[in-house]
RNA sequence: GGGAGCGUGGCGGAAUUGGCAGACGCAGGGGACUUAAAAUCCUCCGCCUCCGGGCUUGUGGGUUCGAGUCCCACCGCUCCUACCA
């Protein structure tokens, strides 16, 4: 038989894989089922070596569970909507549907030149009017749950992309898609309420076993539960104004500290602002303050060690625990979509207010210490004298004692404290305080001011106001008639725009803005579960034989965007009685970035970009896929190196000529020539490769199910090795004198074609036809059958240790007893422990004995 | 500032979760075959060594019969997040 081509023999196989259907799925109860999903990508063109190894694993996955008798689902599509398209249509001057599925048919052609092993018929494309309809309806089914909302307030604007954005998408202040400084504006938006579901994201991550560590913490961090409390402060009376007693609520996980406020702080996009100096002597100085606090960009506020501002805005509130008045400022470091936007200001506990305190010389009260603090005693023994002023060089944030804090004085102070809860249980009784949950998490603001994404199904009425618009009348297409790069927008689509209010039936105005593409991300699993249906977005009882997905897999940096989004889908849709589980994915793979040989990210500006497509052909997809798994854990960062792949290239030729020859169809060119050993020596190396063989197909099979593909290939390695070492040793004659013996050979060329069938498969299914002469796929092979007492051998090696330094190895029976076992170890060992008093001898089974000798 | 994680040969990485550190591979040295090269095959390959052995998993301590693995401190790197009261 041949050589190993992978070039003649991949696209020869793709085509028949392709004619006999052999991936398309359909519910089976007879089996068990697996969804194996990975991210769908965004068509953006050529694919990177980023997708090979996403849809690498996941293409392992699925075709080793279908060996092991899983019915699976393995799908895929694209997300299609997006801002790539639209600038892409502007710099040609077309359109960006003809971009987008141009870009799916190249990616499309690569993933099967790859062998990816998709159910081709599920195909979803985000873009697809039959796709999209279903995300308008989803939208209107919030809608009527009270999910949605439309409201102003200040958002996040992109001017590179010219949108808004949601507070996930900004990072340190610039878009996560252009990298430009995001600007705060006034405007009137939609939102999903995703804090309806804040408490219920948070709790069931404990649910989610299947994810890293890392990613759950993310999202607990991003949703950011902070329990504490609300206290009332009221407005002091000022000379000229009529507002006194007007009540302003802040928000505080340390109400202990409550004493030690010295100073109050508004937000300056506080609401209220205005009306407390309207008319007062700072009015301009205060108002000014404010709108020059509001112009500094995102990315100024986002540094971290950042210099506080503000001022004094002349009024006073007084302290519901000890009726004191404070001042009140005005400073930037208060953010104002947090809590109240208003905050009591304890320059002792808190280091942003001590130091704002020490700027703008307001006073420090100690109220909270260390117990080995030295002003701890003088503050006993000055009972009465407040002491406003401190030469500490930091807050104490930390867990305390309480002082000077009237009748909480000795109480033990901090998050949770005794003293926290006393004072806020006085605060209840009082009725200027209450206990109080914030989250971090804001509501999702999803419309966006782009053409192409998916259109928000909302109609608007002089008379009637914002109406959705009918289910029977979805979908609200996207009209195809429109140039960008003229300038032309949804907007400014006068069709597109006119329509009648389908209540009243008036002249009415199109929504026209469309939604966050993260939208239609957050479903598209569910979809793949009944593609095609045109009734409704999916058949529950479809989807919930598929769903949850058994193992997704995709980039760490969809942590906390897209899997959130999708969490809080499947909630919702679960409320709306569509699904009976409560998390979409069981399971989380989070694949580390393929990086250049010398560990740097590879950009089309620094040249070092690795084309896959180069790479398969140079060595083919088997090789490439194979290379990929073989790098570490999927995890883990990769660096590419293409010695790598020309290693694995011989490898998988060198077992291509062991099968070949152990099928007895090798020729004189891949023929491994024996050296007509003896019988004995045949014998103890046929028990070698047996024994192997066992062994690696368990150790294969445990290193898949734990996704450690590249130890799975050393082990296959291992096998290989010592199926050299018995083709070198046996010659052609000695492995053909018996029945027993052929069918000892075809065993082991089998077992190494499945092993490598889901890392390997053009390879794989070429040897199985060619050379071991089958007329089925070795894709619907079962896993080969492995014997755990096979693989053991009949003595063992083990290390025998003078306190825990190896001093000798000793060969023992595999099931001798450990008092033998010890004995033995003993006398291995004798010069070294002579004339020393043996304390005791620990004996590991098949490991090792450490005898304790002084 | 907060959170998460990592640190093992020249390199990528193993190590049944506390039991022989360096599996498997890449790179490299030596050899066989060849007129020669490629391919292939064999073989060596952590460091030091006075060839007895000694030292090795970022550094220092601890727990243990035994530590890459657990605990404490420090050093270094990576990712996430960011004035969240």
């Amino acid at each position: 038989m041949k050589q190993y081509n992978p070039h003649e023999l991949e696209p020869r196989w793709q085509k028949v894989w392709e004619e006999t259907g052999q991936n398309k799925v359909e519910e089976d109860t007879s089996k068990p089922k697996k969804y194996v999903l990975e991210m769908f990508p965004y068509p953006s063109g050529d694919i990177h070596m980023g997708h090979v190894s996403n849809y690498t694993y996941g293409d392992v996955i699925a075709r080793y569970s279908r060996m092991r008798g899983f019915n699976v689902l393995h799908p895929m599509g694209w997300d299609a909507f997006g801002l790539p398209a639209e600038n892409a249509a502007i710099k040609h001057h077309s359109h960006p549907a003809k971009w987008t599925y141009a870009n799916i048919e190249t990616q499309k052609a690569s993933f099967k030149r790859m062998g990816f092993s998709y159910d081709w018929d599920r195909t979803v494309v985000a873009c697809d009017p039959e796709y999209y309809r279903w995300g308008q309806w989803i939208f209107l089914q919030f809608w009527k749950r009270g999910l949605v909302e439309r409201r102003n307030s200040p958002v996040n604007w992109c001017p590179g992309c010219k949108t808004v954005l949601a507070n996930e998408q900004v990072t340190e202040g610039r878009c996560w898609r252009c990298d430009s400084e995001v600007e705060k504006r006034d405007l009137t938006q939609w939102y999903f309420k995703i804090t309806d579901y804040a408490q219920e994201l948070l709790d069931d991550l404990d649910q989610l076993d299947g994810w890293p560590e890392r990613v759950k913490q993310q999202q607990a961090n991003w949703i950011g539960r902070s329990e504490g409390a609300e206290v009332d402060f009221t407005l002091a009376p000022l000379e000229g104004k009529d507002d006194a007693e007007t009540k302003i609520t802040v928000f505080t996980t340390r109400a202990d500290t409550l004493f030690g406020c010295s100073f109050f702080v508004l937000a300056p996009e506080y609401a209220g602002l205005h009306d407390l100096v309207s008319g007062t002597e700072r009015e301009q100085e205060v108002m000014e303050f404010a709108e020059a606090a509001k112009k500094v960009s995102a990315v100024e506020r986002a540094q971290g060690d950042r210099e506080k501002h503000g001022v004094f805005t002349g009024r006073y509130m007084i302290n519901p625990i000890n009726g004191e008045q404070v001042p009140v400022w005005v400073a930037d470091y208060v953010v104002a979509d947090y809590g109240t936007g208003a905050v009591m200001a304890v320059p002792c506990g808190d280091q942003r207010d001590f130091e704002f305190a020490r700027k703008y010389d307001l006073p420090i009260i100690p109220i909270i210490l260390g117990e080995d603090d030295p002003l701890y005693p003088q503050l006993k023994d000055e009972q009465g004298r407040v002491v406003t002023s401190v030469d500490w060089e930091a807050a104490y944030a930390a867990e305390g004692i309480l002082v000077q804090s009237g009748k909480y004085t000795g109480m033990v102070g901090g998050k949770h404290s005794d003293g926290e809860a006393a004072i806020v249980a006085d605060l209840e009784a009082a009725g200027t305080g209450r206990r109080k949950v914030e989250f971090r998490l804001r509501d999702w603001l999803i419309s966006r001011q782009r053409y192409w994404g998916n259109p928000i199904p909302a109609i608007h009425c002089e008379h009637c106001g914002v109406v959705p618009v009918p289910e029977e009348d979805l979908p609200v297409m996207l009209p195809e008639d429109i140039d960008l790069s003229a300038g032309e927008t949804l907007a400014t689509h006068e069709e597109f725009a006119k329509c009648t209010c389908p209540v009243c039936g008036a002249p009415a105005r199109r929504e026209t803005d469309t939604m966050d593409t993260f939208t239609c991300s957050s479903w598209y699993y569910m979809r793949y579960t009944d593609p095609h249906n045109a009734a409704a977005p999916f058949d529950p009882a479809k989807a919930n034989h598929w769903l949850p997905v058994d193992q997704y897999i995709g980039g760490i940096e969809h942590a906390i965007l897209h899997l959130l989004y999708s969490r809080f889908f499947t909630k919702v849709l679960r409320d709306e009685g569509l699904l009976d589980f409560d998390e979409p994915f069981k399971n989380l793979l989070c694949q580390g970035m393929v990086l250049d040989s010398h560990g740097d990210v590879m950009s089309k500006s620094k040249g070092n970009v690795v084309s896959p497509e180069d790479m398969i052909a140079g060595y083919g997809a088997d090789a490439v896929r194979t290379t990929m798994l073989f790098m570490g854990p999927p995890d883990k960062e990769k660096l590419w190196n293409e010695d790598g792949l020309a290693g694995i290239y011989k490898f998988l030729n060198r077992v291509w000529r062991q099968v070949c020859d152990l099928a007895g169809v090798a020729d004189d060119e891949t023929l491994f020539a024996g050296d007509e050993a003896s019988v004995d020596e045949i014998h103890e190396v046929s028990k070698k490769v047996l024994r192997e063989r066992h062994r690696v197909v368990g150790k294969v099979a445990e290193d898949f199910d734990r996704n450690n593909f590249n130890t799975a290939i050393a082990a296959i390695m291992e096998l290989s090795n010592v199926t050299g070492e018995y083709l070198r040793k046996a010659s052609l004659e000695q492995r053909c004198s018996s029945d027993h013996a052929k069918a000892f050979d075809a065993d082991l060329a089998e077992t190494l074609v499945k092993l490598l069938a889901p890392i390997a498969p053009h390879w794989a299914e070429e040897l199985w036809h060619a050379a071991l002469g089958h007329t089925d796929s070795v894709h619907s092979q079962a896993w080969p059958a492995f014997d755990p007492e096979m693989a053991k051998a009949d003595e063992v090696e083990i290390a025998v240790q003078v306190n825990g330094k190896v001093k000798a190895r000793i060969m023992v029976a595999a099931d001798a007893a450990e008092d033998d076992v010890r004995a033995a170890g003993l006398a291995a060992v004798e010069s070294a422990i002579a004339g020393k008093e043996i304390k005791k001898a620990i004996v590991v089974p098949g490991r090792l004995v450490n005898i304790v000798a002084k």
